[in-house]
Parts: C-alpha cells; structure tokens; sequence
DNA sequence: TTGAAAGCGGTACCAG
DNA sequence: CTGGTACCGCTTTCAA
C-alpha cells in the first residue's frame, strides 16, 4: 500500500495524490475527493521515513533526558511536548538513565532522524559529541550543562541565588548542622548544585555540611540520607539536591522515628508536581518548567521569530512548605 | 554527508561501505579500516529514514499510553525500553493524555514509523483503529482493553480478584461506609476497574458505596476525594482507581485535618514505586510490571521462541502499608 | 571481495 | 490543474 496503488486507484499520478495528502498546489475538487476516496478505502498511512527522506526536513523535535524517573525530567518533557504539538511538531523523547554510553547512542539516534532540533536536559556532554551535533547543523538547547557555542542555547538555573535563598532560611530558622544530599550525575559527584550549596554555605562561618549522595531516585535519597543520619545524626536540616531525592529523605527520617520538621527539616528542589501532594508538603525551590519549555521550542523551532537567544538564566523562587521549620534544640 | 562521500573518501562503492557498517558479508580487513577511517573522518551518521525504507524492516516498537505523568505508566515504559533494548530495538513513546484524537494521531504516526510491534497501554480503542492496525500487519499487545484479533495479543489484570482481595480486607477491618474514587478513563467513567469494585462489593449487603471521579492525577485524586467526603462524611474507607489518585486523596484527607488511617483508611492499586516512599506508606494492589513488561517485548519482537500468546492473566497481589487499619467507631 | 544498479516510498520541479 | 521524472540516502541482488 504505497502512493502508487492509490494513485492508480484514483486513476491519477502519485504527484497529485501527493498534493492532496499534503494540501500544497491547486487540485480540481473532483480529483480531490476521489483521491481521499481512494486513500479511505485502502487504508493509506505515508511511510514517514520515505516523507522525511524524500522532503529533506524532519518536523521533529528530540528530548533527552538522563532519567526519566524523576518527575522534573517528565515535567518538562510534557510541557515542551505539548508546545511542540502547537506547532506541528513532534517528540522524540530518549532516556539515558546517566549512562555515556546510552548518552552517545541517543544523540547518534536523533541525529540518524535528522532531528530539527535537540534539546538536551542531562548532566553531562562530551566535546566530541557536541562537535558532532554542530557538524551535522542540529540546532541544540541545553539545559543546565555549561556550553556555549554556535548552534547552542543554554537554559541555566541560577542555583548559587535558588541555593541562597534557601540555605538563607534555614540559617535564619537557627540550623547550623545542615546535611547536603547529593546524586551520582555521572563524572563525579560534583554537580554545579552541589559546588552552588557548598560555596553559598562557606559565607557562614559557624555552619558545617556533610554530604552523602547516591543514585537519583526516590530509593537513592533514602540511602544518602540513612547514611548521612548514621554518621552525622546532629544534622538538623537536609537539602536535597532535587525533589526526587527529597522525598526518599523523609521516607528514611521518619523510618528512623524522626519527626519532619520537628527533629529534622528537609529541602528538595525543582518544586515538581508531587513536592505539594507529598507529607508533609516539600519546602522546594521553583524551577518554572512552563516557561522552560517555551524557552527551548522557541529556540528550536523556526518560526522566523524569536530564535536563538545564547543563554537564558533562570532565578528560581523559594517555596516554602511544611517539610521544614525552626531547628530543634540541642 | 552521505554513503557517497564516504565511500568516494574510502575509494570504495556505497556498497562497500553499506557492508561494513552492517557488519554483513565479507569485506577484506584493509578495506574495512579504511571505510571506518572515512567514517570517523567525516563524522558520518547514517540517514536512519533512508536505512528503514531501503531496508523494509523497523527494529523499533511503539508504546502508547494514555497518561504519562500516572507513575504507573511510566514504569511499564521504563521497564519496556530496557528488555527492548536488551534485544536491540529501540523504543519510541507516545503519550495521548486520554484524548481521542491524539490516540488516532499516535497510531498513525507508529504506522507511518512502520513500527515492527505496538503496545497500547490505553484506556479505549476504537475498532477501526484495531483494522488499521491489523491491515498493516502490525503485531499488537493491549493492556487492559478487551479486545481479541488475529495479531493482537492480551495483558489482562483480574480486576475482580484485585479488587476482591483489597475490599474483603477492608470489610474485616469493619468498614461499611466505602468511598471509589475513579478517573474518567474517556467514554464515560465506568472503567473496568470500577466495575470490578461494584461488582465486589455487592458481595456484601451491610456495605455502602460512594464514587467520585475526577481526571488521572494527584490534583484530579483530590478533588474527587474532597467532592466524596463533603457529600458523604460518614466514609471511613477510600479506595482509588490507582495510586496516583490516591496520593491527591490523601493529600486531601490531610488538608481536611482527618488521620489516616485512624479517621479515614485509603488504598491505591498498582504498587508503584512512589507507593512505598510516600505517608503513609500507601495499601495498594501489586502489578507486576517486569513481568508484564517481559510479556510484551516477547510477543512483539520476533525472536523464533516464544510469539503471540493470545491473552494472558494477571493475578494482583495485595500489598498492606500504613494507609488502611480499622475502621473508626461512629 | 567489490562494484553497478535497481529499488524502497515519497516530494517537487518542469512541462504540458 | 495534472503527469512525468529526477532525486533523497541506503540496502541488496547480481555480476565481475
């Protein structure tokens, strides 16, 4: 069931049925609907990669993430899905799950689709991998890595102020013992989150932070934080370096009897769907995924407006929620 | 940069080239280092458009879901894109957030892809998109809908024992005055798994049932459950469709400055991964998503073992947690 | 072991 | 307004 059997149905040339199906040109209403007709009754669904290979251009946005399991990567994912809709374009979503390896075979993946656009929301990219993109002219955002070149966008997240506003609170909340709980992101745990926490809380000078870290899932943070409380059980306060994290936290403090806040606050960060509907409410930092996502489509789909904007620095907002309070005495 | 420029570098035919990077026939080993070194010169990527239509074949199976933000989709995805990849097929998603239209629209676009299997994880699926599906000789797994075809294989959860496990548990524990908290699943809200309850539940003649249905989500779990209990305060139990509306109910349980479990028992069904993380730790119904995940690579990529089982059962089991106990006294 | 060439299923330009 | 046809980039016989 190709373009030829319909068009030998209808009795006219692929041509024309091609002009039908892709409404461009001038078509007599007659020919039209016999070739609708034609089209109905076989059933005829264009082979897309024929379209794409024939048309030269993709019409199709890819997404990639590095773990599609923590809500904030789906959040965005879904926003920038439904924009993308909007304007005739499709998604393609890959998961990486912090894998190089899979990291590599995604972007090879997309720029095999030739993909009009990249957006790329994970923690690492090698060189190489950035040079390949910009070789084969694949416009790309980036979200949170640090690299600026032609061709490339950055959305980044003004953590040192978003970390600020938060460890600001819960000094001012009388914490001084603060636990700091991180994730492997791949290459080390040094993530700019973590190097953002750590700088901002060096301004005290009567404040001490242990860290833990652990993979980024709900079951990640249970264990940094159960291995953080064994070895620094005078933490009054831990932040989390996302809500994902979060919410294994309090799993882990109230399975060790602690009471949230009372005995120990916690802290996420991304401010995610569930960081309102979890027990208690996480106390977060709002990362506005909305506009994120506008940011990226707009930058990397064409519309003659708006494009490219180099960088984009996002300051996100505290929200304060019942996961933390005044630090317990002594 | 095209096969032609590579194999014009390697002074070999397109041919050639087409053999190494297939790893097909027999090239001789100077050759092939030299096309690898044109292929790694040039940054060569295969057009993977014009490689599906030459080749015919697809090696990628589509999955389609009705709600991606339900955690419990997500999983099933999750779980799929790893046995997928395992067997080296990639997996393209699609979500269609209950909408009719973006159904017809996802399965046109897996057509088009010519996918090589589809899993629908969907609410509702018109008959004619099951002939489409059929005429194109795509294999195809349900979850959940109850259809049966030729090429079209059957994941079904025994809702009725599901279901009978968790309100037998609930009546020994003395409630009489049940809350259903459904989602409109599309046409109309009267799921299977509502059904299921209903019909459990006749079981019983001292036993009282309220429902209340909302959209799939936390926020749409906590409106039905504010909606239920404003209208019928003497329930003491709430059992939700999932997990995901269970967290919005219990959220709202809270908010309404009622226990749980002491004032109000509530169960959610899937066994999520969250279930276990959020508070209280939530009852639930256990799917077993790697083994469902497992039954629907098997039946949709072709390995000569084992193909198209026609339907097969699942056996819920129930999982206690702190969110159900006994029934509070009037 | 390698090359030439015929498709795969469309699109789009050029005549008519 | 419609048809013929040259590609798009790759795979796959068929010969050499």
């Amino acid at each position: 069931m190709n373009l030829e059997e319909v068009a030998r149905r209808a009795k006219v040339s692929t041509a024309t049925v091609s002009r039908v199906l892709n409404q461009v040109g001038q078509v007599k209403g007659t020919t039209r609907t016999r070739v609708m007709k034609a089209v109905e009754e076989l059933k005829y669904r264009p082979n897309l990669h024929a379209r794409n290979l024939a048309g030269g251009k993709s019409r199709s946005i890819g997404v990639i993430v590095s773990n599609i399991e923590n809500p904030f990567f789906l959040d965005i994912y879904h926003e920038i899905e439904a924009n993308a809709r909007g304007q005739g374009y499709e998604v393609i979503m890959a998961n990486t799950d912090y894998s190089s390896e899979q990291l590599v075979t995604s972007i090879r993946l997309m720029i095999g689709r030739r993909v009009a656009g990249l957006a790329a929301i994970v923690s690492e990219m090698h060189p190489e991998l950035i040079e390949e993109l910009h070789h084969y002219q694949i416009p790309v955002v980036f979200y949170d890595v640090g690299t600026i070149r032609k061709n490339i966008s950055n959305i980044r997240v003004n953590y040192r102020r978003g970390m600020g506003k938060l460890t600001d609170y819960l000094y001012s909340l009388g914490h001084r013992q603060l636990g700091f709980v991180g994730h492997h992101g791949l290459l080390g745990p040094i993530t700019e989150r973590a190097n953002a926490v750590m700088e901002v809380m060096s301004r005290y000078s009567d404040v001490a932070v242990h860290t833990a870290a652990d993979v980024d899932s709900f079951a990640g943070g249970r264990r940094a934080t159960q291995e953080l409380l064994s070895s620094h059980p005078e933490v009054t306060a831990i932040i989390c370096v996302n809500d994902c994290m979060a919410i294994g936290a309090m799993r882990e403090i109230r399975d060790l009897g602690l009471r949230i806040p009372e005995d120990v606050s916690v802290t996420g960060f991304d401010n995610v769907n569930l960081a309102q509907f979890c027990y208690p409410g996480l106390t977060s930092v709002h990362i506005p995924r909305h506009q994120v996502a506008e940011m990226i489509c707009d930058s990397l789909i064409p519309d003659g407006k708006t494009q490219m904007k180099q960088e984009i620095f996002i300051d996100p907002e505290l929200v304060v929620r019942e996961s933390s309070g005044l630090a317990r005495k002594r």
